[in-house]
DNA sequence: TCTGTGTCATTGGTCCGTCCAATCGACAAC
DNA sequence: GTTGTCGATTGGACGGACCAATGACACAGA
């Protein structure tokens, strides 16, 4: 009767800009388009396609946010040599969508960090144990309450970094950056003293490559954030905004 | 000298898609957009935000691929009220940006999937353990590679969902489907009956609420898994193609 | 020769209007 | 009451246009 036009029972996927996406994945995979490569002008990629640059510009800007590529007026486009960014905008709107609490968020830390700590204790290089003591240092020097959050992310950020897992690596960025954005006009209440003392025990641990201590530390040291920040359970979608 | 358009040293975060959508995360966050909620159509967006409606459009198909939202011609346009796949594309691209290497992914299953299960086992109702069931049974019933690969995922997926962590369920189910892509391949030579027999003792330790076992034998589950497949260490990128 | 400058083609950013196709709701016909 | 039809609405795609930023290149000046 009706005429499908996409396949009966199939998704209908057929949005172009589903399908470019699709081919675009495909030139990554295929080696013909490697990360630091610069992507044809959108012009070209209209006609090579058989598009609209419409069509074109909309993948483009899919891919610009979710991190995979940038696009600079006058120059051109260039693709990603890492996926740094690639996780934080969808943990945003799962934050957003689910309304994940902090409960949540700190049940997934606790559940992850003590072990990647661990192989950090491992797997640790002369540099991440530098910046390691860098974050610490800041924190102790930190001024404003937007001061030692930074230096606080950074250091969590370099014992991800030094456990070698880029995926818990990226995944973690995400939820710290969420976290912290809640927690920023609370802090002011939450001592430095804590978190300051867990990080050093942190940061010894991992010099001397205590695994299990380090591990050890790091639950503590979560356990004890939780429960100064987070009696409450409510979900965090209000404390979401746009940077 | 130069009339700086955008403040200095800020990042030029002008981009008018970048701006709306924070926009839309503002809404979100305030309530004004509930999940589920259907938004105002293209043009009238376009006219309360002030830009053109290509721009708004690019910014929902952004959301779209994102799974933050659903479009439907002649309807209009509709927020998730949950965020069931927004890890999924992010993912894909992690993959091939980084290429990451089945070694990576095992590794990360191995660090934290035990540690779910064994949640799961704690909390897992009597319909997370009907689905486990009906997961293995698809497995023992299933006649091609396909049928099978799709019973271990749901198989894994039901453990995820039992452990009521939602970030963790998102992400590895994510995982797990990239993973599974690159295994379709050499899954032949893979017998069935290994999974097979470690799903069982997972399922049992579950219904048993034995916490400790589930964790254990998942953890065999994996390194199994990882033993039989995965000799090579080299990157996935090749494997991942548009669906 | 080297340096600075200005020109100009390229390229992404944005806007405009148009047409198409799918959907939904109201209304007419049976 | 049911069915069929028509029209308004809405997302999907197209084509063209202009702007602003960039970079390459030729040219003039030191």
């Amino acid at each position: 009767m009706a005429k499908t036009a996409t396949a009966p029972g199939e998704r209908p996927d057929n949005r172009i800009t589903a399908r470019l996406i699709g081919r675009i994945k495909n030139l990554i995979a295929s080696g013909a388009l490697a990360p630091g490569a610069k992507l044809p002008p959108e012009r070209t990629l209209a006609r090579d396609f058989g598009v609209n640059r419409a069509s074109v510009r909309q993948v483009l800007k899919v891919l610009e946010i979710m991190g995979v590529l940038s696009q600079r007026v006058g120059d051109g486009t260039y693709l990603s040599d890492s996926a740094e960014t690639i996780l934080n905008e969808p943990i945003d709107f799962l934050v957003l969508l689910d309304d994940l609490s902090q409960h949540e968020l700190f049940e997934t830390r606790l559940m992850i960090e003590p072990e990647l700590t661990a192989r950090a204790a491992e797997r640790a290089t002369a540099e991440d144990i530098s910046a390691l003591r860098n974050a610490i240092l800041g924190m102790e020097r930190s001024k404003t309450t937007r001061e030692r959050l930074h230096a606080d992310m950074a250091f969590h950020e370099a014992i991800f970094r030094a456990s070698g897992n880029r995926i818990c690596h990226l995944l973690f960025r995400g939820i710290h950056r969420t976290l912290l954005m809640s927690m920023g006009q609370l802090s002011d209440r939450v001592s430095i003293e804590h978190p300051l003392m867990f990080h050093r025990r942190i940061y010894s641990a991992i010099r001397e490559r205590d695994a299990e201590g380090a591990r050890k530390a790091m639950q503590e040291h979560i356990a004890d954030a939780r429960s100064l920040v987070g009696q409450e359970n409510s979900g965090l979608r209000r404390h979401v905004r746009s940077r």
